[in-house]
DNA sequence: TCGAATTCATACTTGCTTGGTAGGAATTAT
DNA sequence: ATAATTCCTACCAAGCAAGTATGAATTCGA
């Protein structure tokens, strides 16, 4: 019952931007989403143009450019995301929603394992489906407000330095070991 | 989120075994659980002695041999058995209960992605880790019943005739058009 | 005791999927 | 012009999924 690592990659990077977004830094690069994460660049590189070509990004090219997000955060569910880049949430076709496909069973009303796999497809889906990346990314900060630990992209690297205004840079600044 | 045809056919397969037990014919040939759903008679064969190694059915060799449980019906869970077939039910390692691995990420207590997948595979596991063979089977049944279907491999075929007491074959047996 | 029917064990195959690399073209800021 | 980025497409190696194939071992009925 994996997700794949594209659908990972594509997740976290949504998050990443989402939070960089939400801290007032809304464009990210891949290279800085990549060494973030520890993720290879050419492969997020094709994983993020897929994530745009169905709206969830947008981008801007050249020097200084990067990706942001496309849509607002609260309409954005995760469920789509994964299924546009790992396939159907449902363990077992025939228990689909979004792609249903008959199965070998002689007889699908009456079939066990259709009833116990659709509970889990709409367990899964139950979750997926109902939260947003808004919901997501807004815990995330709370956590990382509480604990007093900001988020790698903010710290500065390379020569980057955050947007924020300086004042609230370093009151959620602290430490990361 | 896909359950390997493996898996899928264990399941299949236990369940089918199950269903002809509680109808008082405990112990099913390979060749009757493939005909009934359909399913390659040998690489069946195969899942079934791996569901034997972990102790879910056994065996009787030789003519008229076959597989029935060998253990009671209300002590298989789902989960366990997909655990063994496919491997953890969680969607990335880091939120796997029986077998986690790290992730590549700088900082798992405040990962939003692993927050996530935590639900998922919890609300998997709600399902999968709590439904036992009985639970499926009586439900199944219960269904069966009610539309007065009875099940393939109770129907008489290539000369096996059902077990049950013919009364009780007869009121269960209507149609399958 | 023989033959048929079954399970058991092991090796092999075929195609597909995963998780990337590689190379370069197009675009943009300086 | 140049450097830095996104975009596009092709390629690839390894592993996995879903079986086939072959034959041995066992068990029954005749």
């Amino acid at each position: 019952m994996r997700l794949s690592k594209r659908g990972e990659y594509a997740l976290r990077a949504l998050i990443d931007i989402g939070i960089a977004s939400e801290l007032g830094r809304p464009m990210l690069q891949v290279s800085e989403l990549a060494a973030k994460e520890k993720l290879p660049v050419k492969f997020l590189e094709q994983i993020l143009t897929q994530l745009k070509a169905a709206g969830y990004v947008k981008s801007k090219r050249g020097k200084l450019g990067g990706y942001s997000l496309a849509k607002r955060m609260d309409r954005i569910r995760f469920g789509p995301v994964i299924r546009l880049i790992d396939g159907p949430l449902a363990p077992i076709p025939c228990v689909s929603q979004t792609s249903y496909v008959r199965c070998t069973c002689p007889d699908e009303i009456h079939c066990g394992l259709r009833m116990l796999m659709l509970d889990v497809r709409n367990a899964i889906a139950k979750v997926l489906d109902r939260y947003t990346l808004a919901e997501i990314v807004e815990i995330t900060l709370r956590k990382l407000r509480r604990d007093k630990v900001t988020p790698l992209f903010l710290q500065p690297s390379k020569g980057l330095v955050p947007i924020l205004p300086p004042e609230l840079t370093r009151k959620i600044i602290v430490s990361r070991n």
